[in-house]
DNA sequence: GCACCTTTGAAGCTG
DNA sequence: CAGCTTCAAAGGTGC
């Protein structure tokens, strides 16, 4: 009902993994080849590889479909929305057509697209990543700008008051859940974020390796994106602008909390969240089968009144108790990492539930960076080979023996 | 009015 | 370098 126009997946028609290279994602950093991280230096992309998405060429522009259109229609949000009193314009490289041309003029300007008037881009359209003046601004940091221009403190701290704040570009995950948000909102008449998240990040585990790859590409392209408009752009900028969550205690109240007492939780009990969904969640998400009976908090989280929870909803009903634990004990690598998902989900079913069901593409990324050279992506023809590569990997391999 | 909740992933920070 | 923290979206909820 939601779905508008686009009968295949809405990302389908960007990350056609076009015949020539099919890179499976962007997953975790570690795999992804075309940006350094470190550096930040967007390793020029193949032409081939923003073009499609972000074309650059002012003539190409309006017949490309726009990378993260299909965001834009469909909720009729922009990729990056803005904040109350702000704008709320779609990555202007994502939902625009005809300035994306001078947006794209601007992309390789050796500094931070020019605030223009609060925010506005050159163009006239203010980036979805730039939102009005500095969110809930700290006393300031001695604003760290990755330029390093050393101003005045005092005019510094204006510059900064005038920088717009650019947010972080969004990861697969989020624009998964920007695109499902809409579609689970009326599949469940559920409007609370906190539970369609939960919602969402089930169905996200749930998704195929190819699926979530597009998401993980798309996210790629979207940093690329980002940093060529915001070269000087750093996650730091925004780093600790927000103000503090005091959740300090939430991790290891978790902790506690599963240890001792899954069902008491702090303010909101997921148990609030979890049931609601059940009738929603989508059974598609059936591959699983590992992760049955959970005997965990699902007790709490496994709501009586969903008695029948797919295996979906099985898989991860630890995700909300167990994820933050995992997270917080065990390290994001390898065999920690995908054991975690895999006790998290699974616990204690299936001797490798992994096998049974597609592994996240996570854990995929992981897998396959362990099991392969970085090159692995790009090694691989299709997604169909990728897949058929991973799902070959036994599964020994996902536990690879961390180095 | 604003922080929290909830999710995953990316990136920054810290020891 | 490992591990932890913050932020990105989003909208109901609670203070």
């Amino acid at each position: 009902m939601v779905q508008p126009a686009h009968h295949m997946h809405p990302l389908t028609p960007l990350i056609t993994y076009s015949s020539d290279h099919f890179s499976p994602g962007s997953p975790p950093s570690h795999l992804s080849p075309e940006i350094d991280p470190k550096t930040g230096i967007p390793r020029p992309p193949h032409p081939s590889e923003l073009s499609p998405y972000y074309p650059l060429s002012p003539g190409a522009v309006g017949q490309i479909p726009h990378a993260l259109g299909w965001l834009v229609p469909q909720q009729g949000q922009p990729v990056y929305s803005i904040p109350p009193g702000g704008f709320r314009h779609p990555y202007p490289a994502l939902a625009m057509n005809a300035s994306m041309s001078s947006l794209m003029s601007s992309r390789f300007s050796p500094h931070m697209v020019p605030p223009a008037a609060h925010g506005l881009h050159p163009s006239g359209i203010p980036h979805p990543t730039i939102v009005s003046p500095i969110v809930k601004q700290e006393p300031t940091q001695a604003s760290m700008s990755p330029g390093g221009n050393s101003k005045s403190p005092g005019s510094v701290k204006k510059e900064e008051e005038k920088k717009p704040h650019i947010k972080k570009p969004l990861n697969a995950f989020m624009l998964y859940m920007k695109e499902m948000r809409a579609k689970v909102v009326a599949e469940c008449t559920l409007k609370e974020s906190a539970a369609i998240n939960q919602i969402l990040g089930r169905r996200w585990h749930s998704l195929s390796r190819e699926e979530q790859a597009k998401y993980y590409e798309l996210a790629r392209k979207e940093r690329q994106l980002h940093s060529q408009l915001y070269p000087t752009w750093s996650a730091r900028d925004n780093y600790g602008k927000k103000k503090k969550r005091k959740r300090e205690k939430q991790p290891q109240q978790q902790i506690q909390d599963t240890e001792s007492s899954l069902a008491s939780k702090s303010k909101k009990p997921c148990v609030q969240y979890l049931p609601i969904e059940k009738p929603c969640d989508s059974p598609a998400s059936s591959h699983g089968s590992m992760l049955d009976s959970p005997a965990t908090p699902s007790t709490a989280l496994a709501s009586p009144a969903a008695p029948a929870a797919t295996h979906s909803e099985q898989a991860q009903p630890l995700s909300l108790t167990t994820k933050p634990e995992a997270r917080a004990q065990l390290s994001l690598h390898s065999a920690a990492f995908l054991s975690s998902k895999a006790a998290s989900s699974s616990s204690l079913s299936s001797p490798s539930p992994l096998l049974s069901r597609p592994i996240p593409f996570a854990t995929m990324t992981h897998t396959a960076l362990l099991t392969s050279p970085p090159s692995f992506p790009a090694a691989i023809p299709s997604p169909q080979a990728a897949l058929a590569v991973l799902q070959a990997q036994p599964l020994s391999l996902v536990t690879k023996p961390a180095d």
